[in-house]
DNA sequence: TCGTCATATGTACACTGTAAACTTTTTCTT
DNA sequence: AAGAAAAAGTTTACAGTGTACATATGACGA
């Protein structure tokens, strides 16, 4: 029975799930992977400790939701070098910039992102916007290097290199294992040698 | 006092630091990450729930150390397909090789050695074995690719671009982010196109 | 023989994920 | 409009976890 109808909390949050993921987003990048609990991000948002467990079955879905907003901002960086460009040439670097920004804007993200253990990889949620990015990456990743065979596999190969690549990139860059006197000024695109296309 | 000097278990456990990696390196693997804990390790060992303590400071001591261990496998690994040849491009396709067979040997472990959160980065004996590995792929990095530049940058180049392909093949293989039907009869140096050198 | 020190144990505590029972609010049916 | 059902909160409970701290044990040199 609400008296003082002005401030009085309501008892239902009215959008908690998304005020979890949000909150557990913040304590992710700023607290770091180990300590995120599902407790700190109830306290943070105001609820009890086990009202999480009304919207998440358990912390690993909460991690794979995470996850899975984690690929489709991924393709938004990525769709926003390539609508910002013309030509393929251009909307390919464009492309490759925006998957490294994103890893650099979220690296504690990012690492979930790849993480085999915490999430669960059988979510169809989760895999359709991973299949999202691949297709992208697949798009910006055609006539790249001199590869041979059946059109099939070449392609494939095509793939696979580029995103490898830049995941590696991504990763190594933002885990500090590259050389600090090596990153001066550099970026994705000056490591990758002059190919064809 | 030990009466029974045969089978009674001596207090001291002689070389608990080293069973205990070991333990937790079985762990890893079998049960996952997430499920890895000191008390587990432990009573893996047979020894009580705190006695880890009194050779790593803490969890994050524990993980660096095993991360370290990976490390230096993860050189000897690389040079053993070096040894096993002699002429450049043989010898950097093998070490190749290595380096992936490595990740695939120990796909948990592997994750760990790249973790943001849970190993020490500033760990001495962890960065030396990082930087055997760097020392190890800037050799078989030399003359890949057609990059340009004044000689130091285009080191520096080859060895994170080599470092990029290799390690993002290898995460994004062992977390299953190929596709499958991609994968058949494929390995890393399918993906690597034919540069010079 | 006796201290000393490394190495083990036991106890304690705050924090975690999760299960279960309960309460409050909304929504749906009639 | 009323009441049942469902949704979304709360409280309580419990087994595990990392870690601090006090204590016990045994190895070993003086």
């Amino acid at each position: 029975m609400t008296i003082n109808t002005k401030d009085a909390k309501p008892y239902h949050h009215g959008n908690l799930k998304h005020a979890l993921l949000t909150a557990a987003r913040r304590l992710l990048e700023t607290e770091g992977h180990s300590d995120l609990s599902l407790r700190k991000c109830a306290n943070a948002v105001g609820v009890s400790a086990t009202a999480p467990q009304n919207h998440f079955a358990n912390k690993a879905a909460l991690l794979t939701a995470l996850a899975t907003q984690g690929y489709a901002e991924l393709a938004t960086y990525m769709r926003q070098g390539i609508d910002e460009h013309a030509d393929r040439g251009t909307r390919r670097k464009a492309a490759l910039l925006g998957y490294v920004g994103f890893a650099q804007d979220n690296p504690a993200l990012y690492e979930l992102m790849f993480a085999r253990d915490r999430v669960a990889s059988n979510d169809p949620e989760l895999m359709r916007h991973v299949g999202e990015c691949f297709v992208i990456l697949a798009d910006i990743s055609k006539a790249f290097g001199n590869f041979e065979g059946e059109i099939n596999k070449v392609e494939a190969k095509q793939q696979m290199f580029v995103w490898s690549l830049v995941h590696g990139y991504a990763q190594l860059l933002t885990a500090n294992r590259f050389k600090k006197s090596d990153m001066l000024e550099m970026n994705i695109l000056d490591i990758i040698p002059d190919l064809r296309g």
